[in-house]
DNA sequence: CTGTTAGCGCGTTCAA
DNA sequence: TTGAACGCGCTAACAG
């Protein structure tokens, strides 16, 4: 019942016992209209009988098309990636495209291999998220299929790109902390190489400037990669002479960490961040949470590239940037106005 | 700059380049020795100045092998399932395999289109979660590839699989409140159907009856999909005449449903549940967590399936079941020794 | 309604 | 050291 090696069956090889061509098969399996019902059900049988399936690999090779797209995404791990990659699964599978994934692991120098491989695989068109600065092996791959960029635009690069509102974000959940009366708020950020390490920092100043507050130089840490590496520098804050009344922090992670390391000091402070995550909402903290929808970075960023996909043939239309809404979320401490969570916009 | 149409070089474009055959170009590409090094360095000039790329679909065919794996799993937003998938990633990468991934979104029905579909493309086997007790699919395409089961065992069908230790591991975690002095603790399960929650369910129910305690049916929840089922449960059973003590949970969606059900209602109760999740150790709750590590299932599972491959040609060795361990992890309330988490084993 | 021819891009086999 | 012929499995275009 496992695999019968050299048994795979051919086109040729249903034709024969359904006693038609090859070429008839093909037709069948295709619905072409132009058969009839008789030599229809002969082959249908055949094909059961033989458990026969079409070889993909021989149709892309003839048609010009695998019906495959590539997803690069740099952490798996992170629940914003996933739900990226379902929401790309989500609009590729309704357009009949498989989604095939690789993971970079924020790996910078392993995304050029990766990337060229899936062009390798034929591959109609490809979503990256883009690891690092370094792009010619995007503009490479260009030169094959359409690209577009997710979550992080592309550098000097003429393509579509799907981003959230960070600036806006950043600069909105900001100053819900000072709009509370704080005037020392942390940042607490990743690498400002990072197109979004550098822009929800942007956010960050903008807020205090409209309050016409100075952010205070000793509360900024960046080039945080991780939890752990945010949880040190959480700690280290608080032990300062002058520690943070609240803290800012740039993504899921982040956060994380920062949470982590209140609690096991013992202390609570107002934390704002970007990205939502589970159980947010009973922590009992605080929190002051950028949210959005991380599908629709994927839904958006497989549209674009669909929509490429289908003008193939004709001038390529100007490049698109698309951009997510984000919205922010107030959780309370619980010995606020009860238990629940106090909703909040803007 | 953007995808020229109609312009994808082929190995005879680099041979005319290069003034070779396109059969000198694919010896070049290949490393095979007998080549010149002054045609050698012509052929890498072309492919360069061309931007040329082995068409991998067309290697495969001739080759009679794709490169590929095939994974589907039931919920990528999971992050068990996605840590299962970086963990297959990692492994079939060493071994020069590309991961085609496909979601079930845990709606059975879905399936076999996936399976099929990925059979179709060529992949060279399978890793499968399945969704449901149906399972002739998943022997149809034994017929084709190799397959291995995560996560949940095959129904009747001779294969490799990787599982958790289900029963031990809730039979270990329901102990532990058992040996608190707690005699009526409730069972949040997921579908009984699932390979799973009647593992775990027997688990719950055999460390009860090694203390010699009939477990209150009253307390007993099953078919809980996500965590809003779970939390309406929780809500539910604190509201009975005779609630419980605390509460088991067969997984982290779940444990995060009872979690987020005690918070709102305002009340503290010790959890137990399957899988660990983010921020459980800050959570301030009594919580005693079946950890392990669910990358291992993957890679587990990927070996199974690359040892397959590797023998394909001669007589296929017995299908093997390999079981993932699990430890237990305490996590006290803050009131107890200090907000640190209690390490444990047991 | 059905079959034959040809070729997608590549690599194995054989010959030069 | 290099090239020509052939075929992997399938299907568009043309017979019949």
């Amino acid at each position: 019942m496992t695999a019968r090696r050299g048994s795979v069956p051919t086109m040729h090889d249903v034709g024969k016992l359904a006693q038609v061509s090859a070429m008839t098969v093909s037709r069948v399996l295709k619905n072409d209209p132009g058969v009839s019902e008789a030599t229809r059900e002969r082959v249908f049988a055949a094909v059961d009988r033989l458990g026969y399936r079409r070889n993909q690999t021989a149709r892309s090779l003839r048609l010009g098309g695998s019906g495959m797209i590539g997803l690069v995404v740099t952490n798996l791990a992170n629940p914003f990636y996933s739900r990226l990659a379902l929401g790309v699964q989500e609009v590729a599978t309704e357009h009949g495209l498989r989604v095939v994934l690789s993971n970079s692991g924020e790996q910078a120098d392993r995304e050029p291999e990766l990337v060229d491989g899936l062009v390798d695989h034929q591959v109609e068109g490809l979503i990256v998220v883009p690891a690092g600065s370094r792009q010619q092996h995007l503009a490479a791959a260009m030169r094959h299929v359409p690209v577009v960029f997710a979550a992080r635009p592309p550098a000097g690069l003429d393509t579509d790109c799907v981003l959230v509102e960070d600036f806006h974000g950043a600069r909105e959940a900001t100053a819900c902390l000072l709009a509370d009366g704080h005037t020392r708020v942390a940042f607490l950020g990743n690498p400002p190489a990072l197109y979004t390490g550098a822009e929800r920092l942007r956010g960050f100043w903008a807020a205090h400037e409209e309050v016409g507050i100075e952010p205070d130089g000793t509360l900024i840490r960046q080039g945080l990669t991780d939890s752990a590496t945010a949880e040190r520098a959480t700690l280290d804050l608080l032990g300062q002479p002058d520690p943070p009344t609240a803290l800012f922090c740039t993504n899921n992670r982040i956060s994380q960490g920062a949470i982590r390391a209140l609690y096991k000091a013992g202390t609570t402070l107002p934390v704002a961040g970007f990205d939502n995550f589970d159980l947010s909402d009973v922590l009992g903290l605080p929190l002051t949470l950028v949210s959005y929808d991380a599908d629709e970075i994927g839904r958006q960023a497989a549209r674009l590239l669909v929509d490429r996909l289908e003008h193939r043939d004709g001038e390529p239309p100007a490049s698109r940037r698309v951009t997510v809404p984000t919205h922010v979320i107030r959780h309370g401490a619980p010995s606020g106005d009860g238990p629940g969570q106090a909703p909040t916009g803007a």
